[in-house]
DNA sequence: CAATACATGAGAATGGATTTCATTTTCAAT
DNA sequence: ATTGAAAATGAAATCCATTCTCATGTATTG
């Protein structure tokens, strides 16, 4: 399985006037919503997780702030992580024995479709699926509370890759 | 999350006459069948596989097996349900951090919906979903090769306590 | 039985995640 | 601005499931 897509932290936007433009939604109002002390760690996680791609490892965010913040660690991305995952901000998805893989939980719910030789994830969601789920639960009288759904398979290039293989050996 | 059933290691049925009664399917079969060595840790390991109950994990497997062969070792355990795994006699669930569980393979295919807080395991299996899942991957391009679907909730019993309760504080 | 390839157990190593704790930082009350 | 209590931090220690290492033991074959 492939590396792939590194993160970006985004250069904050310091204007000429050394003025700083808001965000959408300032992290400062998240970390104080969540009744905690607003901190650079803090911001600079949240920038991370918010701005880059999804799926990210704590590895990854701890990587990608540590070039702007040297003196991280990884028990603040660890820790705040995990807060953030509690309060629902991110999900969570800890699968096979793999690192666990986050990513913000502001967009709506869907479930994962992963590449088993190039690692890409594709995000689809599937309301007959989650209907169904529901309704398997209710038969066994379960209040659902959530549930996991992780597909895998062989996406198209790595299909394609393969008939190319293949070919050449057959050829030989 | 309680501590649940042990798991039972059945007594070989040693005879009389000291005759040994054939199992279903013989596990020395299906350890020679993979090419492998009959060992007595395979046999039991085998043995404690098939005959306790699913959902089992590594640990589990261990402490049953030790009890009659006080000195088998945890990597032969680790190593065997590895072995038994990339088989598919065995399958193996890791979520969430927890360690991974087991189960004999043979039953037909199920998915799981586990109660968050009694840790009661039922199996389900649901046509429909398995279909959707394929319709899914194929809208991608991407061939299926295996899923994960694991539902949490909370159990009929447990949702019964939280209701007890809730009725002891208002009446207090 | 001997030869040999394979299997084993003990313990060390791994790697992600969490905890600990001495130090630093935030921020509300001065 | 100053202060002090509470909260947050980083480094390192620790946890824990799993895997690896390797010296020793054993199953299998002829
Ligand atoms: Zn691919
Ligand atoms: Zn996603
Ligand atoms: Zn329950
Ligand atoms: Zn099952």
């Amino acid at each position: 399985m492939d590396k792939s897509s590194p993160l970006q932290l985004p250069t904050s936007n310091s204007g000429t006037t050394g003025r700083t433009r808001k965000a959408s939604v300032p992290g400062k109002k998240i970390i104080r919503d969540l009744g905690l002390k607003v901190t650079t760690q803090r911001l600079d996680i949240l920038e991370v997780v918010r701005s880059g791609p999804n799926h990210f490892t704590a590895q990854d965010v701890f990587e990608t702030v540590v070039k702007r913040s040297p003196d991280i660690g990884f028990a603040t991305v660890y820790r705040f992580l995990r807060t953030l995952t509690d309060a629902s901000f991110v999900t969570e998805i800890r699968m096979g024995g793999m690192p666990a893989r986050y990513e913000w939980a502001a967009k709506d719910h869907h479930d994962h479709l992963t590449c088993n030789s190039c690692g890409k994830i594709v995000e689809f969601e599937n309301e007959e699926i989650e209907r169904l789920q529901e309704k398997v639960a209710l038969r066994f009288g379960f209040l659902l509370t959530s549930h996991v759904l992780e597909l895998y398979g062989v996406c198209p290039e790595c299909r394609q890759k393969k008939v190319s293989q293949a070919d050449a050996e057959n050829s030989r």
